[in-house]
DNA sequence: CATGAATGAGAGTTCATTCAT
DNA sequence: GATGAATGAACTCTCATTCAT
């Protein structure tokens, strides 16, 4: 696959994720995203063989993107409160975007399988987070801005508060209001 | 409809509810439901004319059921903190059921339309779920069990952990210690 | 499956069939059957899967229909020279009637696969013939009709030959002169 | 066309007929055809407009083979006895070798179409064959390592089973064993 | 009430062939 | 000459829904 093709691709991989975003996973069909593309049904298929596999580069393409949004912000002389919260306002703005993301097709693909802990890409990236929380948290009571005895037990409330307010967003739906008051309330558990 | 029809109406639901729990609800077919009660097509259609009306009718089904089993519960004379440790236990129970819970299928359903807040009825479970903590916790308050200066903010955030953990059963995989762990976080968060 | 949708079964095979004379094996689909049958594309999956559980009923109906015919011939009194004269007449009309037959079908079906011995039906066929062949010639021998040393060997020798006819009609073309000739070559090759 | 596309077409045809021996006819495609070449899909078209042209250029490349390697022995001094024993474990060898022979692509491609007889080259070699076998037959019989009363009859009868035993390694298999003894037979039917 | 045969739309997929580069 | 991206027709198969019986 030459250069200019690479760039189709990625083409195909823009405008499917509008269509993810759009309908989720599980309804979504070849002939949505070849029409979303403006291909024909067999140009598709030069570049993926199968819906899944046009989902998984979509989120490919996701994270990778997300590491480039948030690594460079963290890398300045922040105090670990400021960072914990400015990673909590990262999470709200995603939380209402709501509608423009992809979280109910995320949802639906991993419904999906069963899928083996090991190669569970959503889980790696949950305990991840609640790693890096921990130790935001393990700073901040060393700063003196948190005082926390069990770190590791806030960083998983934390994270587990976030994925019901994501689901929520995707069933019985959140508003600002919402996000903001369960992040204050979650920020002031852990206060100093 | 004859007494004989609401029967076999029911027994469909019964039916109907183990496809559901099987394979979530956006790819079950009418086929799938025919096959389950091993009647004819043309049957079910005497009964139900869309996929979703069947599962409306085995989510009523299962609301009544539900109300059935906790309420006697909490007839009884208890303290606030032991219904409340009560209900968080059969939320564990549930949780823990993952594979035989309508939860996915409920997930999928609810990201399908937009629905109204007026008639989302998961919205109102989640309020309904909400106040009753509330209450819980003042009343555990009072009892000199609980010192929590922010029930609703509490009852709340009890509320988006068990969301968190219910979709992370559907995606990530939970275990008994999880939920566990998370149950004793939080009510040591509201403990005096 | 009713009684009335064994007719239609019956009724798809027997058009299915003139397909297959028609056009062989391989560059048969679906749609060939659907249209020769008049039925709709959904309907044709009520009764077969795929087309190769077509043409096997098909071949399974053709075997049926010559045993009828050929078995009732052969009960009656005749010497066993006669009757193998009758079995070369028999395999002669086939022979000719090429275009209506189902041969090339059969050749390009038995092509497809590597066909374990066991399950090989043609096989199966073939050997049987032999056997029913080596038997009149031995008669035949006792008769006074023929004087064959080696009736198994004949036997071969014959069904070889027939089955390069046949593999003939459907290539170079073969026509009635032809197989009298062979056939006469044969007779004589084994009379007293 | 200059030297080098001559060179390039060539190479076409030895891959081409590589698939062919593999896949028979009617299942190769020229994608088949590209990949085993490895070559772009436009630059296939460069030499060859259809896959039949491909096929009966490799057929003809073939015959031309055929008559370099048989041509030469026969121009030695053999009785003709001889020669047609030579000529009969020529086709053996290539009736064993089945799997990489192009029997099946070549009944495959003759049953495709009404041929006029004129145009039928198969029949111009089965023909010609005949032909060469009848004049090996008179020769041996003036030589008299033959008595045979009908040459013509015979190099047909054993024309006719080689064609059998070819359709037979394509459908029900044959083994050495089985080869060894229809040649034997043969020879024995016309030796003096 | 109940059946299940029948329909046709629509999904996934493959392939011969073309054409701008 | 040569490439390979692109097209669109054609094929297999499934499903919601209807309707005569």
């Amino acid at each position: 696959m030459g250069e200019k093709s690479i760039q189709k691709k990625n083409y195909i991989i823009v405008k499917a994720r509008e269509v993810f975003q759009e309908k989720g996973y599980l309804t979504v069909t070849m002939k949505d995203i070849v029409e979303a593309c403006e291909i024909s049904r067999g140009g598709l298929y030069l570049y993926f063989d199968k819906l899944s596999d046009i989902f998984m580069e979509v989120l490919r393409l996701e994270s990778e993107e997300a590491d480039d949004v948030f690594m460079p912000a963290i890398s300045e002389s922040m105090s670990s409160a400021d960072i914990l919260a400015l990673f909590l306002q990262e999470q709200k703005k995603e939380l209402l975007r709501s509608k423009n993301s992809l979280s109910r097709a995320i949802f639906e693909f991993n419904f999906q399988n069963e899928i083996p802990a090991k190669e569970n890409s959503l889980r790696k990236q949950f305990d991840m987070a609640v790693k890096v929380i921990e130790r935001l948290i393990i700073g901040g009571n060393e700063e003196g801005d948190f005082r926390c005895e069990d770190p590791r037990g806030a960083a998983r409330n934390i994270m587990y508060v976030i994925e019901g307010l994501r689901i929520s967003a995707q069933t019985i739906g959140i508003t600002e209001e919402t996000v903001n008051r369960e992040i204050l309330y979650l920020m002031k558990s852990i206060a100093a």
